[in-house]
RNA sequence: GGGAGGUUAGCUCAGAGGUAGAGCGCCUGUUUUACACGCAGGAUGUCGGGGGUUCGAUCCCCUCACCUCCCACCA
C-alpha cells in the first residue's frame, strides 16, 4: 500500500485497521490505569494458591528513576508477572525511604543557595523544610515506576517515615537495647566533616591516595637523639599523648621508660611498649599515639591508660586544644606543621607514600577518625543466626557464587555505629531525665516518668538512626510490625529480593540479622543479586555523556522497548551492560510482534480458527507446536533461574525466527490454496501460536501484549491473569521438527546456490534428493513437503532421485542434492569452491584420524563416537559432490 | 595484604568436556501485498599467553599477564 500524506498531513486510514508501526504512548498509560482499576496488582486468587511476594528495595522518596532502578523494578516486575500468570497469589510492595543524609544534604544545599543557614533555622523549622521538600518533589519516582509498567500494589504503598513504621524502628530499638544488644559509647568513629555526622565503616569509601610519609623528631630527655616517629598526620601529633614501641625491639630498647617532649607543645609523653600496634619493620619502629584521632591508637589509650586530646573538631576544623592553630582546616594546619617542624630542623624526612585514604560515601570528603559519643549495634548476637540461616539453606543466593562473600563479611563483622548528627531521619528513643537516668521508650512522646527518679522531665537524644536502621526492618515493617497484622500473618517472610550487590552487606545482610532476631524468621527465601548497569562497558557518568535515563528511552522507544533491552541484558555477571543499539534492536521486536499480529488479524477476523488439537495438523503445524513446546519450557526454566536474558532470547527466536521466518511464510500458500480445511487447520495453529507466544512475553513486554491480546482475543485487559504456558516436553514433535528443519536448511542451500552462483533471487532451480542419502529417513516427509519446497524454493522441478550428471551437487541436512539453475548463471569464484574443498577436507581427515584411533573407540561413549561416523559419511558425501580439486 | 569475577566475531555479551553462538555493525541482493524497525544470502574468531589432566579442552587443573570489583587499623 502507497502511503500518501493527506492535506491535513494525516496518514490514510490503514485497511487493515491497525498503522504499520505502533506507538506505545497511545495504549500504555490506557493499559496501566486499567490493570491498577481491576485491582491486577492486589494478591487475589483461590487462598490454596502458592503466593509469591517481594518488598520493592525502597528507592530515596526524592530520588529519580535511573537506570539501575530500571533495571531492578523490570527483573521484579517480570517475576511478579510471571508468577501472577501461574496463578500464584501475587503482592509485591512498594515505597520509599527518607534517605537520611542524601535527603538532608539535598534540602540543606538548597536552603544554602537562598542563604538560609540550617543551623540558624532551627531544627524543627529544617525538619519542616524537608517535609515541604518530600511534598514538593517527592514520589515522583513512583510514578516513573508506574511508566515502566511496575505491578505494584499501590493500596500498600509504604514510606520509611510512616507513623506505623516508624513506631516499628522504635520498637526494635527498645528490644535491642533491653537485651543488651544497643549500647552507647565513646569511641573513634568514622566523622565526615562534611556531612557533620558520624558514619559507618560501610559509609567509608578507601582511596589509594599519594601523600606523604613525615619522620618527625621528639627530644627524649636522656637519649640524645631522641626519637623519630613516622606519621602520614603530622596535624594529629598536637593530640598525641605518648609514643609506643615494640617491647622487644632492640633498635629502640633505649627508650625504654623515657618521656618524649612532644614538639611544638611540649607535653611530656609517656614511652610505652605495644606489640600489638607497633610493627617493628616499619618505618623507626616509634610510633606517636592519638588515641582521640585514630582507632588503633584509641585502643592503645584503652590498654595504656592514656588520656586522649581531641584537636580536630566536628566540622574539620582544629579545636582550642590545638593551641595557636586553632580554627584551622585540617589540611591546612598541617602544612603549617610541618613549615614549623621544618623550620626546628625535626623534620628528618618527607618520603612519598601511598596510603588508604577513607572518603565519605556520601560528600566525598575525607573521613577523620575521631572520638565522640555514639550508639553501637553489638553485631556478633546478631550475626551468628544470620550465618546459620544462609548456611541451612533457609536464605539462598542468586547467583551462588555470593555466598562465600556473604560469610567472609560475616565472620569479620564489626559493630554497627547507629547514630547519625543529623536532623532527617528517625531520632534516637533515649531520653535522659532531669536527674541524669537514662531511658529508651518506644512511645513517640517519650517516657512518662523516669523509672528510676520517677522524674517527669526528660532530654530526648539528639541523634537520629542511620538510615539502613530503618531499613533492615522493611521486610515486615511494611506489614505492620511489631502489630500482629493479618498482612504480617498472610504475606510474611517474603519469597524474592531482588537487588544489586552493592547493598549485600548495607541492606541484605542486615535485613537477613533483623528479621530473624525480630521475627524469628528470615525475612526472604531467595536473595538475587544483580550486577550494576553499565552502559557500552563503562560506568555512566556525565562527562561522558554515556547516561541513559530511563524515562526518555520510554519515551522514544516505548517501555517494552526498554524492558526487553534490560532483560536481554541481564547476565550472571557483575556488571549488566546496556546499550543504545539494544534498545533500537528491541523496538524493532515490538514491532516485528505489531507486524505479525496485523497479518494475523487479516487472516483470523471472521473466520473460524478450529482448536488445532484436532488431527490433520500438516508438518509445519506439528512443527511450530512442538517448537512453542519448547520454547516455553525453556523459557520457564530461565526464569526459574533468574536468566532474564536467555528467556527474552528464546522468545525472541521462536517468535522471529521461527513463527514469523518460518511458519508464517510456510502458510501462507496454504491460506490462499482452495483447501480450505488445511487453511482453516493453519489458521487456528497461528492463533495458538500468537497466543501462546504473547503470553509467554507478557512479563517483559506487557503492554504491548496486553494490546495485541485484546485484537487477538477480543478479551480486555486479561492477558495479565492469563495462564503462562508452561510447555509439556511429552508434546514435541522430533521428527516433525527434524523433517521441517531439514527443509529449512535446505531451502537456505538452494537460495545461497542462486547468491553464490551470481543467479537471480528468482531463478529457478531443479532440485533431486537422493533416495541413497545419509538421512534417508526424512525423505518421506521431504516429499510431503514438496509442494512447499518447491513454492518457497521457487524450484522449477523436485524429484526423489539420485542427481543428473552435471548437476551442482551437495549435502544438507544428511540429503544428498542435486541442484541444477538454468543455463546461462555464472560459475562460482573457482577460489571459494577450493576455500570449500579445503575446509571439508580438513575436517574429513580429522574425523578420520579420530575413528583410527583405537583409545578413542574404546573410550569416548559410543553415542559420540556413532556421531562421529555420521558426521564423516556426510561430509565425505559432501566432498564427494564437491568434485575433484 | 587477602578474596571474588573477568579476558570468546569490529562492538556489547551468551555458551557447553566431543565440529564455536546471539544482538548490533559490516558486505551482497531485494518495494516476494504483515513488517525496509522488513526479507534473503554472506564474511569475520590461533575462545588472553604458557604448561598439565583427558581418547578429546575454548570449557577442568596449574601458572603468567592484563582488567574490574570487594574486604583489610600497618603508623
Amino acid at each position: 500500500m502507497r502511503e500518501e500524506p493527506l492535506d491535513n498531513g494525516r496518514r490514510p486510514e490503514n485497511p487493515e485497521g491497525l498503522p504499520k508501526t505502533f506507538d506505545p504512548a497511545q495504549f500504555e498509560a490506557r493499559w496501566y490505569a486499567l490493570w491498577e482499576r481491576e485491582g491486577r496488582f492486589q494478591p487475589t486468587g483461590a487462598s490454596g494458591s502458592p503466593r509469591f511476594v517481594m518488598v520493592i528495595p525502597p528507592p530515596n522518596v526524592t530520588g529519580r528513576l535511573h537506570i539501575g532502578h530500571a533495571y531492578g523494578r523490570t527483573v521484579e516486575d517480570i517475576l511478579a508477572r510471571w508468577k501472577r500468570m501461574l496463578q500464584h497469589r501475587v503482592l509485591w510492595v512498594p515505597g520509599t525511604d527518607h534517605a537520611g543524609i542524601a535527603t538532608q544534604m539535598v534540602v540543606e544545599r538548597n536552603l544554602a543557595k537562598r542563604g538560609i543557614d540550617r543551623k540558624a533555622l532551627g531544627r524543627e523549622k529544617f525538619i519542616e523544610r524537608v517535609w515541604e521538600w518530600r511534598r514538593e518533589s517527592g514520589d515522583l519516582i513512583l510514578g516513573q515506576l508506574r511508566r515502566l509498567g511496575c505491578s505494584l500494589d499501590w493500596s500498600r504503598l509504604r514510606f520509611t517515615l510512616d507513623p506505623a513504621l516508624s513506631r516499628a524502628v522504635r520498637h526494635a530499638f527498645v528490644l535491642l537495647y533491653r537485651d543488651g544488644l544497643i549500647y552507647k559509647g565513646r569511641y573513634v568513629v568514622n566523622w565526615c566533616p562534611g556531612c557533620g555526622t558520624a558514619v559507618s565503616d560501610l559509609e567509608v569509601v578507601e582511596k589509594e591516595t599519594k601523600g606523604l610519609l613525615y619522620k618527625i623528631r621528639y627530644d627524649v630527655p636522656g637519649v640524645p637523639d631522641g626519637a623519630v616517629v613516622a606519621t602520614t598526620r603530622p596535624e594529629t601529633m598536637l593530640g598525641d599523648t605518648a609514643i609506643a614501641i615494640h617491647p622487644e625491639d632492640p633498635r629502640n630498647a633505649r627508650l625504654r621508660g623515657k618521656k618524649a617532649i612532644l614538639p611544638i607543645v611540649g607535653r611530656e609523653l609517656p614511652v610505652v611498649e605495644d606489640a600489638i600496634l607497633v610493627d617493628r619493620e616499619f618505618g623507626t619502629g616509634v610510633v606517636k599515639v592519638t588515641p582521640a584521632h585514630d582507632a588503633n591508637d584509641f585502643a592503645v589509650g584503652q590498654r595504656h591508660h592514656l588520656p586522649a586530646v581531641v584537636v580536630i573538631g566536628p566540622d574539620g576544623k582544629m579545636t582550642e586544644a590545638a593551641g595557636e592553630y586553632a580554627g584551622l582546616d585540617r589540611f591546612e594546619a598541617r602544612k603549617r606543621i610541618v613549615a614549623r617542624l621544618e623550620q626546628e630542623g625535626r623534620l628528618v624526612a618527607a618520603e612519598p607514600h601511598t596510603i588508604n585514604l577513607g572518603f565519605c560515601q556520601r560528600s566525598d570528603d575525607v573521613v577523620e577518625p575521631y572520638l565522640s559519643e555514639q550508639w553501637f549495634v553489638k553485631i556478633q548476637p546478631l550475626a551468628e543466626p544470620a550465618m546459620r540461616a544462609v548456611r541451612e539453606g533457609a536464605v539462598r543466593f542468586v547467583p551462588e557464587s555470593w555466598t562465600r562473600t556473604y560469610f567472609t563479611w560475616m565472620e569479620n563483622i564489626r559493630d554497627w555505629c547507629i547514630s547519625r548528627q543529623l536532623w532527617w531521619g528517625h531520632r534516637i528513643p533515649a531520653f535522659t531525665c532531669a536527674n541524669g537516668h537514662l531511658t529508651v521508650d518506644e512511645a513517640e512522646e517519650g517516657p512518662q516518668a523516669c523509672p528510676t527518679c520517677g522524674s517527669r522531665e526528660f532530654v530526648q537524644d539528639p541523634d537520629v538512626l542511620d538510615t539502613w536502621f530503618s531499613s533492615q526492618l522493611w521486610p515486615f515493617s511494611v506489614f505492620g510490625w511489631p502489630e500482629k497484622t493479618e498482612d504480617l500473618k498472610n504475606f510474611y517472610p517474603t519469597d524474592v529480593l531482588v537487588t544489586g550487590y552493592d547493598i549485600l552487606f548495607f541492606w541484605v545482610a542486615r535485613m537477613i540479622m533483623a528479621g530473624l532476631r525480630f521475627t524469628g524468621k528470615a525475612p526472604f527465601a531467595t536473595v538475587h543479586l544483580h550486577g550494576l548497569v553499565r552502559v557500552g562497558g563503562e560506568k555512566m557518568s556525565k562527562t561522558k555523556g554515556n547516561v541513559i535515563d530511563p524515562l526518555e528511552a520510554i519515551e522514544e522507544f516505548g517501555a517494552d522497548a526498554v524492558r526487553f533491552t534490560l532483560a536481554s541484558a541481564a547476565s550472571s555477571g557483575p556488571t549488566v551492560s546496556v546499550e543504545r543499539g539494544r534498545m533500537d534492536s528491541a523496538r524493532s521486536f515490538a514491532t516485528k510482534l505489531w507486524n505479525a499480529t496485523r497479518f494475523a488479524l487479516m487472516q483470523l477476523e471472521g473466520r473460524e480458527a478450529p482448536d488445532p488439537k484436532g488431527r490433520g495438523l500438516s508438518l509445519p503445524d506439528r512443527w511450530i507446536l512442538s517448537r512453542l513446546q519448547a520454547t516455553a519450557s525453556d523459557v520457564n526454566r530461565q526464569l526459574e533461574a533468574f536468566r532474564f536474558d536467555e528467556a527474552s532470547a528464546a522468545i525472541y527466536a521462536f517468535f522471529w525466527h521461527e513463527l514469523c521466518d518460518g511458519y508464517l511464510e510456510m502458510i501462507k500458500p496454504v491460506l490462499v490454496s482452495p483447501e480450505a480445511e488445511a487453511a482453516d487447520t493453519a489458521r487456528g495453529v497461528l492463533r495458538h501460536c500468537l497466543e501462546n507466544a504473547v503470553a509467554l512475553l507478557h512479563p517483559i513486554m506487557p503492554f504491548l501484549t496486553e494490546e495485541i491480546w485484546e485484537k487477538l482475543t477480543g478479551k480486555t485487559g486479561t492477558l495479565i491473569v492469563s495462564p503462562y504456558p508452561q510447555g509439556d516436553p511429552s508434546r514435541r514433535d522430533l521428527a516433525a521438527e527434524a523433517s521441517v528443519e531439514a527443509m529449512r536448511a535446505i531451502l537456505t542451500r538452494v537460495r545461497n546456490l542462486r547468491t553464490e552462483r551470481g543467479a537471480s533471487r528468482t531463478a529457478p532451480v531443479a532440485l533431486t534428493l537422493d533416495p541413497g542419502s545419509p538421512s534417508r529417513a526424512l525423505l518421506p516427509d521431504l516429499t510431503v513437503l514438496g509442494p512447499l519446497l518447491t513454492h518457497l524454493g521457487r524450484l522449477s522441478d523436485l524429484r526423489v532421485a539420485a542427481p543428473d550428471a552435471g548437476a551442482i551437487r551437495d549435502v544438507v541436512a544428511g540429503i544428498q542434492l542435486g541442484m541444477r539453475l538454468p543455463e546461462g548463471s555464472t560459475a562460482v569464484a573457482e577460489e571459494r569452491v577450493e576455500k570449500a574443498r579445503g575446509v571439508v577436507d580438513d575436517e574429513i581427515a580429522q574425523l578420520s584420524a579420530k575413528l583410527q584411533n583405537a583409545a578413542y573407540l574404546e573410550k569416548a561413549p559410543a553415542a559420540v563416537v556413532e556421531k562421529t561416523r555420521l558426521r564423516l559419511r556426510e561430509l565425505e558425501a559432501k566432498r564427494a559432490a564437491m568434485g575433484p580439486v
